[in-house]
DNA sequence: ACCCAGGTGCTGC
DNA sequence: GCAGCACATGGG
């Protein structure tokens, strides 16, 4: 079944690239897949030139893009959820401080990026994979383990569950170059099937027992939690930092704010450094924080198509 | 051969 | 609390 909804601000090219989601691909001019979990979407997209292509003004898109959702009509409101599109995002680049010509750049170029609302389960295990690898690899994994332990589904294999993972015991984690993450990824399991999660979703939780609950699983630490908590429980608040992240607060935000201040190199920054930086630096974008990042690491860090 | 990748766990102070 | 190190594997 397909299902038409006008929208604005998408660009499901550059979430494909966006490094939030894995299982995205672009399957010719303007047509995606998206899997999550144990179902698939067919995507089109269809962009009206609305006047010009807004290079340079700020002007907001009005519902200039037509999405056709193609996948069975029970599965239509879980794809509307997923993809965001109720959030306004031209509110959060109205919110951009006109001073800080870095991050109106990361904007313009993130503009039609929006924080997909993914499965909890899936985003726990694809960020454990995610940790000292890039992404093609990440996703050569995902998709491995997809074939190994997910269910077959027709021409593609569901995200695997935690009674998959759990029931095909430490050796089901073997022979997909998962290096010393399979063990994260098998103890995850195990306790995910233990604790399950404590009260129905992490997304009805305040954040802070949401996060406290993600770290407590093997191999889930404080960036990994937060790219779940953004990417996997609609927190738009979470700001992962990972290393490039560093690299760019370091270099946009340390550097140029010394007022003559001798800088300290890089690796001597702590942890607690770059949340100050943080802190200190977008505090006006509070409440959409990991939106700003997206931005970021989407105009920086993820493949340029 | 060397360095790095959307880091985390463990140890020792 | 925070530093220092080990941990697999693939790609430049």
């Amino acid at each position: 079944m397909a299902f038409e909804i006008e929208t604005g601000y998408f660009d499901a090219r550059k979430i494909a690239a966006s490094g939030q989601v894995f299982r995205m691909y672009e399957a010719g001019a303007g047509a995606f897949d998206v899997y999550s979990a144990d179902k698939h979407l067919r995507l089109t997209e269809e962009r009206r030139e609305d006047g010009q292509s807004c290079t340079g003004t700020d002007g907001p898109e009005k519902d200039n893009v037509i999405l056709r959702l193609y996948c069975p009509e029970k599965d239509l409101r879980y794809w509307r959820w997923y993809l965001d599109l109720d959030r306004d995002y031209e509110a959060v680049i109205r919110l951009v401080d006109a001073k800080d010509g870095y991050l109106r750049s990361c904007c313009e170029a993130g503009r039609g990026i929006r924080i997909l609302r993914q499965n909890t389960w899936e985003m726990m295990i694809s960020f454990i994979i995610s940790q000292q690898k890039q992404i093609p690899s990440i996703r050569k994994c995902i998709e491995g383990l997809c074939a190994k332990l997910g269910s077959r589904m027709e021409g593609w294999y569901a995200f695997p569950t935690a009674e998959q993972i759990a029931a095909a015991g430490p050796a089901g984690v073997q022979g997909l170059s998962l290096g010393y993450r399979e063990r994260y990824i098998y103890e995850t399991a195990v306790q995910y099937l233990d604790h399950g999660i404590p009260d129905g979703t992490l997304a009805s939780m305040p954040y802070s027992d949401a996060k406290k609950y993600l770290l407590s699983f093997t191999g889930i630490g404080e960036k990994v939690a937060n790219c779940i908590l953004l990417f996997g429980a609609g927190f738009v608040d979470a700001f992962p930092i990972d290393t490039h992240i560093k690299d760019i607060l370091y270099r946009e935000y340390y550097l140029p704010n010394l007022n003559g201040k001798t800088p300290v190199p890089q690796d001597k920054l702590t942890m607690r450094d770059y949340e100050r930086l943080t802190e200190e630096h977008f505090a006006r974008y509070s409440g959409v924080r990991g939106i700003v990042q997206q931005w970021i690491f989407a105009s920086e860090v993820a493949p340029k198509g």
